[in-house]
DNA sequence: ATAATATTTAGATATTTGTCTAAATACCTA
DNA sequence: TAGGTATTTAGACAAATATCTAAATATTAT
């Protein structure tokens, strides 16, 4: 739960969710659709990945980043309590 | 959207949510739960009302907080979107 | 008025975090 | 095998954060 909150509080962490939400992407194609340097969207992919709200697939030369929608069901569920 | 997770990055304040939940409390009670000073719990509890995850309202010598869940709509609504 | 209680504010400090540059690793192609 | 491309790892650094102690503010009660 811990690790989820993390990695959801950085706005270009949650840009790279919302673009991989549109199609998968490699390391580079998301480096290239922020003003921020490759190793640190490497470090970016690292966390969502600790947090497993992305998966990484070595294609070759590439690695493809897809988004992991199913544990965003355990923020989901603890909002939802707290609603209630 | 990003004070709103800044805020909720934090076990304590989770904590502290999830104790308002139950019943509304003065910021004394909420400290008490808690082993830290209540100088830090007064900060949470500022970073909490900033995201407008709480309100306040003084009590003579006490300040009684409540849980505010209606902001928590759009932490699910960005979830939500990101699932489908 | 004074003392006690409840809470916050101020200031200091150690840790965490986001970013960078430089270097390493891995794969592909000629 | 040599050179190029894709990505990550390592190490450094500044900014943000969680915590603490000490002091300030506000309210209540004697």
């Amino acid at each position: 739960m811990n690790y989820l909150f993390k990695a959801l509080n950085d706005e270009t962490r949650r840009q790279i969710l919302e673009l991989l939400k549109e199609k998968n992407m490699t390391a580079g194609e998301i480096a290239d659709a922020f003003n921020i340097t490759k190793p640190s969207i490497s470090h970016h992919l690292d966390i969502l990945k600790r947090a497993d709200l992305v998966t990484s697939e070595k294609d070759g030369q590439f690695i493809t980043y897809s988004i992991n929608t199913t544990i965003l069901e355990d923020v989901l569920q603890w909002i939802l309590t707290l609603k209630k």
